[in-house]
DNA sequence: GCGATATATTTAATATGTTAAATAAATGCA
DNA sequence: TGCATTTATTTAACATATTAAATATATCGC
């Protein structure tokens, strides 16, 4: 018999699952008000946080620029959210959710919260807010490189 | 002052971050051997298990047939991986690393060994346990609905 | 054995992800 | 002021994700 090769569990591969899992209870939802997982995401930040430039989003939403781009672009096509340039600093994109944008969030918060409910219920209270205290242990591992708009330039900032 | 839209943390938001913070480790290593991600967790599966069908692979790595398809092509040309069809069900495609695949593994396992034990040192060797734990009970709130491979067809097999 | 149904994978079309390079505007400083 | 540098976003090229539909093979009941 040989050593395994990994005497680790797989960490991303089980974050990716349980992510699934739990995209799994709100994902027909979503597409059943035509939203995409990460039209969603913009979304929910949008509407918690009022309006926002694109780098905040792209942060907040863990969406690299190019995607957020595209993103952005079929969202306002869709009446989801508008955007302008930042008179101040013409280099920003500033955006901000629609009246449309928030009825269809609206129509899905309740559904949502139904199933934290449910999660709550299964895993128990206090485990879910331990599961929170330990995703955020692990987030905060990777803060010093954590800006996703231009990992690149992220790098090169590093090395240099 | 309005009601907060959601009560809750954004798990599946928390879920993606803590996943981006584990890979921001990984990820320069596996670029380094010319991997993409889905290309990873492909070998690192038929790594531990040998030679697998493309179902089994959908499942293990949570990426759809379709997407799989590509992914396995392109590592096939790279010479990663050999694919044939089960001469007992035709149906069926298995797939086996290639020698130089388990090169590329071997390459990375010690670097990642290495950034598992950064991690077991932060959290505590208890907590990561404890992790483990609750991803394991959030996925398995999702276990009836797991397979990934024809979404579609999962849903029909349930309404019907 | 044969046809209806079920299973496994691939194709097609569109959306998103990733990397590098380009564009554009702001900032710093000679 | 004027130019080099920095910052913010977009474009371009290719890889991957998603959904529905197509293809191919297998299984079941007759």
């Amino acid at each position: 018999m040989s050593t395994p090769t990994f005497t680790h569990r797989n960490l991303p591969g089980l974050l990716l699952q349980a992510r699934e899992a739990a995209m799994g209870h709100f994902r027909p939802g979503l597409r059943g008000q035509g939203l995409t997982d990460q039209q969603w995401r913009v979304l929910r930040e949008l509407s918690a946080q009022g309006e926002l430039d694109t780098g905040s989003i792209a942060i907040a939403t863990q969406l690299l620029g190019p995607s957020l781009t595209g993103v952005l672009t079929r969202m306002e096509r869709n009446g989801l959210v508008s955007r302008w340039r930042d008179p101040t600093d013409a280099r920003r994109s500033v955006v901000q959710i629609t009246g449309l944008g928030q009825t269809r969030v609206q129509q899905l918060s309740a559904t949502i919260e139904a199933h934290y409910a449910a999660i709550e219920a299964t895993l128990g209270k206090d485990h879910l807010m331990q599961l929170y205290t330990l995703l955020d242990a692990l987030i905060a591992m990777a803060q010093p490189l954590a800006n996703p708009v231009n990992a690149t330039g992220m790098l090169e900032a590093v090395i240099a």
